[in-house]
DNA sequence: CGGCGCAACGGTAACGGTTCAGACGCGGGG
DNA sequence: CCCCGCGTCTGAACCGTTACCGTTGCGCCG
């Protein structure tokens, strides 16, 4: 209503402070310590801002005096829109937000193009500190972030950097105990739906060499913990295939589960490092009229809501929990120890998706 | 490993230059402009800045300096996690995130208080523009971010402001819609769930009063479709049994679809003004044995992904366009026209949760 | 050899605030 | 009467950077 979105030259506080024969002190006390002037001095100061339009004093400026952005800066590999894609993210997210809320602190998304190497984003934003949410070791936005002058937490990133925080869970130990359990059912031949492994866009089997190059921790982790445990039950890593999906969605678990039963329909048992390659599993498994747990087992990790209705066996992890540990690593630094590091439980979640192969597997040895 | 991260005196431009004797524009130069000065000379600069730590400019300074800081504030009225957890809300962000990396800008979640009205968070903002989603009309936030002298785009906001550009859908008309449907089926006894009204925690009946004095515009909005469309079929408003919840999410739909039944048993249908309350009633239906849409009919509004798995008879809104439409309008301003309205295009989806009801209702003059 | 144009670089002034150490009047206690 | 303390308000020094414009050096042409 009143004029002030239409000001010519914006008013700033110098430009208020002489309008009123002030200091630029004054009027800065004004807005934030009003105990250091008298009230009356002070009314005149924000009416004649309203008059003038001054919005109050710019947070860029007052940002850079203070050294303070009030905002935190989240690093994803992803392209931004797949914060709000991915089921497990947004519980991440969901929680990270909490904290931050409860702190009084923005949330910045800094943009990233996943393929492409360009990381002025990471340089442009201003921010307190980074949250790091399961990127490459190598990833150059990541190393972008560790030169800037300001605390980071990582998260699902095992790699020891000198100085930032850490916050995940243990992959490989929860992956062992799920793969216990499948060999447990007695499943012996058993195949390995897994995302992205390393740089560029690759779809297709996984040999050993993409494996051991993998630069995604978590995948690398989740992997290791299926190998462990498999092992434990004599069988031998070698023999079990590996398809890994560059995307990350129902869709990519659907044809990516095609082509492992077409290439090994001997296989009972697929483990996927994620719920939603799982439930791209469950359709593919739908669609060709194979019945779960039946014909086939299919597991999944995360515990993402969706999952878990369709009674998905699989590994719950705290995502929210994890969202909310790395804010608060980050923003309570009231005890500035030494870098810490948050490890919060998993739960195996044994679902209607699992059970004991058809008979001509059965063959092991307990009971 | 360089000790870059425990630098007592954080480097600047200026001290970068000092120590090469040269001046600081030549430093910045060596970042900003690789044209403006020979290669060596920039080589020297960069070794210089890797040896002292120097992580490039400060982003805050710059931001100062150039008033651009390369992000994008939204405002939203709930809690930041919220926006994480709302499907509708999750759509929008994915469609602004997206127009967001398009133009290589950041996203700001600020922080607000849905009841304090501590409007600091806005004021914090450093941000080249603001989205505001679906807010109260006197909200005191948005009245902060108006103030701004930023541009703005509303979205879910029909009235207008200087200079603010909009974005929606015509919630009354596609609500419109849907009480046509209802009543074509021959629906005359019909209960209304609907979300957070006004100002203050109210679970309940929302009396004319309250219907009249709602400031969320899109709730406003579609209560007037549906008024419009049951006046058609000749049901007067004042008989609807309007039932309003402050919590937005599946158990209060489920709450409130109770009371409203308790309170009315003769009800035929329940129209919600948003998919997750509709889950909410269904679920209520569920438990208390009531088939649907065979018992009761239930309706709800946007088109979540849930929702139209469930078979819901809703109104598909198209949120991702939404959010990509409102940062549009913000990022790509090279025409400087007037400010600008988008009315997206809504669709109406009959799904399996709506019938003709039982027979004793049937008395409606069609055939 | 002088003038000219261009590439490379430097100096100065913002950008809009916050902060800290006082200055200034004023009343009260010694 | 002097000194002190207190409530208010001011001056000036930053915060770290980029925009603007002037300067310098060099090669080239007539």
């Amino acid at each position: 209503m009143r004029g002030s979105r239409d000001v010519r030259r914006p008013a700033t506080l110098a430009s208020l402070a002489a309008e009123l024969g002030v200091s630029r002190t004054t009027v800065s006390n004004a807005y934030n310590r009003p105990d250091q002037l008298s009230a009356p001095l002070r009314a005149r100061v924000l009416e004649a801002a309203r008059r003038l339009g001054y919005p109050g004093p710019d947070p860029v400026a007052r940002s850079l005096r203070t050294r303070r952005a009030g905002a935190v800066g989240l690093l994803l590999t992803e392209a931004l829109s797949y914060a709000f894609r991915d089921p497990a993210a947004t519980g991440f997210l969901e929680g990270l937000a909490l904290a931050c809320e409860r702190a009084g602190s923005g949330l910045l998304l800094v943009p990233v193009s996943p393929e492409l190497a360009d990381v002025t984003a990471v340089h442009q934003a201003g921010v307190d500190g980074f949250v790091v949410y399961s990127v490459r070791e190598d990833d150059p936005h990541f190393k972008a972030v560790l030169e800037r002058p300001v605390p980071t937490v990582v998260c699902d990133q095992p790699l020891h950097v000198e100085g930032v925080d850490r916050v995940g869970i243990d992959d490989r130990a929860a992956m062992l105990d799920l793969a216990r359990h499948l060999t447990g059912l007695g499943h012996r031949h058993i195949g390995v739906l897994c995302m992205r492994l390393g740089t560029g866009r690759y779809d297709g089997p996984a040999d050993d060499a993409r494996q051991n190059g993998a630069t995604y921790p978590v995948q690398r982790n989740r992997l290791g913990g299926l190998r462990d445990g498999f092992a434990e039950a004599g069988i031998d890593w070698a023999g079990i295939p590996v398809h890994e999906r560059f995307a990350h969605s129902v869709d990519a678990g659907q044809a990516a589960a095609a082509e492992l039963l077409a290439a090994h329909p001997e296989i009972t048992a697929i483990a996927c490092t994620s719920d939603i390659l799982a439930l791209g599993a469950l359709r593919h498994a739908a669609e060709r009229g194979l019945a779960v747990p039946e014909d086939l087992t299919i597991t999944g990790f995360d515990g993402v809501p969706e999952g878990l209705r369709s009674g998905l066996t699989t590994v719950r992890q705290p995502v929210l929990e994890k969202g909310r540990a790395a804010g608060e690593l980050l923003l309570e630094r009231g005890d500035r120890n030494r870098p810490r590091t948050v490890v919060l439980p998993t739960e195996l979640i044994v679902g209607t998706t699992s059970a004991v192969p058809r008979s001509p597997e059965r063959w092991f040895s307990g009971w």
